[in-house]
RNA sequence: UGACCUAUGGUGUAAUGGUAACACUGCAGAUUUUGAUUCUGCCUUUCUAGGUUCGAAUCCUAGUAGGUCAACCA
């Protein structure tokens, strides 16, 4: 019996509409602007958007909008649509806010003979100046009383680019008392001698979002249109487009977007990390964006499961990070393949294994998942193993390596420290063991029972690849709080390169973008800087420690 | 000195007038050839004050707190 899931404040919206026969089918839409990358909390919105429209037979619709020549590009077209489609979502209708411009032109243009739009020759400071405060009033200009015909002439004007840029801009008659700053006769058009990225040069007027994105919802004739809390003040002017225009009537709903602890989700201060180099680029690992989120190995599975698991509401949010950690170790654990890669190594010389033997174990490549299959490894005399794994001097419970203990290798044999030789410094630079030949894995008839594991890989064949180890960008938890610069609270310690790390041999198959548990230490995901002679793999997330969190109790 | 939105464990989200629950986190334990996974148990919750009602997290009123609104951005 599946037990019934409760409805988000959404869902229970579409249920009663077409419980009430209000529509028969419902279609909503995801509106990005090309001004940036795609982050998480555009996500939650996609899932939401589309998610709905699949769970009530509906349809999205991927709108661009691209009222804003100077900030948008083709670029951040393509990535968005990479993006919806990486997240795995296939929109209806591919559509742009600036096929409409003819149509909200001339929309523009019933409101002018309406009576109900004006053209304002005011500079923005005085329209800024007249147009009051949450608490006072707006005033009346002279132009707003202008003839329609007037209106008409200067608007056409306007469009057939006789004025230069912020010269005029083309308002809404509505009410510069109006409780709602909204209502107080919004700028529709304004003059932007610009090109844009689709209609090149054929506009140099361009409709602002209010006089773009409920008309452009009513032409699709989107029945739910969701964003998120900021605009609520807006659906009041949304409303009254649609009513004046006596056009389709979509609706908007609102929800609270999505805030992550220690992550900066604004696309504006985004764009300034990458203008400036404090990552590498948009899809720098350690962005919230999707397009880095995938290059550190997060699966769109684990992203879809977060956002489910987030839920949606109508108040402020601020949700662990560990939540979205969580939902890829959960999905990675399942269907990454295990392999041994030795992060921090320190070698290991078994004295008693002849030298020039090798033997070729096998392991498992997933317990969860017996059709993954298993492995070849080759075994040798000389090993390395992580410098974490040993100690001189351990504390209670430590079961691992330790001078005269002893240990399992991951399926090998159990091994026993008798030595550890130093350099001139007192630094371990090897350990002398010797091995239990009974104890081999599968076949073990030593009796011994050891409690600790560790992971390994032979000298010989070791596969010497680069590790990148990612932390979180920045320090402060709750990053919507801070009143100095984000950049003050960047994390120097967010990416750590290392160098020294040695493989087993298996690895070197990895395809790009594989994903792999790299046992003991973490997730890890095959990434696009690999070249034929460098390997190189992002740490998308570590495994859960116990003992570290034992240790730093300790301490 | 306004309007609008919101208020449930540490964090999220449910409970739709009838026993406050689920997930994450945290803590304790079992299992384990990954100190992983898995499994078990535990901790912790209705902003305040009134009112309506047999009964309120839920409805009403007021207060308090947080958020939003004065771009020719979206």
């Amino acid at each position: 019996m599946a037990d019934e899931k409760s409805l988000n404040f959404l869902e229970e919206i579409v249920e009663t509409d077409l419980k009430e026969g209000k529509y028969t089918s419902i279609a909503t839409r995801f509106p990005p602007e090309p001004n940036g990358y795609l982050h998480l909390g555009h996500a939650k919105s996609i899932c939401l958007n589309f998610g709905l429209a699949q769970k009530y037979g509906g349809y999205t619709n991927l709108r661009f909008d691209d009222t804003n020549p100077v900030t948008e590009e083709t670029e951040y077209v393509e990535s968005i649509k990479d993006d919806v489609r990486w997240l795995g979502f296939q929109w209806a209708n591919e559509l742009y806010a600036s096929d409409y411009f003819q149509q909200l032109y001339d929309f523009a243009v019933v409101l002018i003979k309406k009576g109900l739009a004006y053209v304002d020759d005011s500079t923005s400071e005085e329209i800024a100046a007249q147009k009051g405060t949450p608490t006072r009033p707006g005033t009346n200009n002279i132009y707003r009383d202008r003839s329609i015909e007037e209106n008409l002439t200067l608007f056409t004007n306007m469009k057939a680019g006789k004025y230069k840029d912020g010269e005029k801009v083309l308002r809404a008659k509505i009410d510069m008392a109006h409780i709602n700053m909204l209502m107080r006769d919004p700028v529709i058009y304004r003059i932007k001698h610009a090109h844009h990225h689709r209609t090149g040069d054929a506009w140099c007027i361009y409709p602002m979002y209010d006089f773009a994105h409920g008309q452009s919802d009513s032409i699709e004739k989107i029945t739910h249109s969701i964003c998120t809390l900021e605009f609520v003040p807006h659906r009041e002017l949304y409303d009254w487009c649609i009513e004046k225009l006596e056009i389709y009537p979509s609706h908007q709903y609102e929800f609270a977007r999505l805030n992550m602890t220690y992550t900066m989700m604004s696309k504006r201060k985004l764009l300034q990390l990458v203008n400036e180099k404090h990552v590498s680029g948009w899809d720098d690992p350690r962005m919230p964006t999707l397009s880095a989120v995938r290059r550190r190995g997060y699966t769109p599975e684990s992203i879809r499961e977060f956002c489910d698991k987030i839920g949606v509401a109508k108040r402020e949010n601020l949700i662990d990070i560990g939540l979205l950690e969580f939902c890829v170790r959960e999905h990675l654990n399942k269907i990454s393949l295990r392999r041994m890669v030795v992060l921090d190594p320190i070698k290991v010389v078994i004295t008693n294994y002849p030298e020039g033997k090798e033997e070729i174990l096998t392991s498992e490549n997933n317990p969860e998942d017996e059709t993954a299959g298993s492995r070849s490894i080759p075994f040798s005399r000389e090993l390395y193993i992580e410098a974490d794994d040993f100690m001189e001097v351990p504390p209670k419970k430590y079961f691992r390596l330790a001078p005269g203990q002893m240990v399992r290798l991951k399926s090998a044999y159990i091994i026993k420290c008798e030595e550890v030789i130093k350099n001139a410094e007192g630094k371990v630079t090897e350990l002398r063991c010797t091995y239990v030949p009974e104890s081999k894995s599968g076949s073990d008839t030593s009796g011994i029972h050891v409690k600790g594991v560790i992971h390994w890989v032979s000298v010989a064949h070791a596969l010497p690849i680069e590790v990148r180890l990612y932390d979180r960008l920045f320090l402060t938890e709750d990053m919507n709080r801070i009143e100095d610069d984000f950049k003050n609270h960047l994390n120097p310690e967010s990416l750590k390169v290392l160098t020294n790390v040695y493989a087993e041999p298996a690895l070197k198959e990895a395809k790009e973008g594989e994903r792999f548990q790299f046992m003991r230490t973490g997730y890890f995901c095959k990434d696009k800087d690999s070249t034929s002679t460098k390997l190189v793999f992002n740490r998308t997330v570590t495994l859960k420690d116990m003992w570290a969190k034992e240790v730093r109790k300790g301490a």
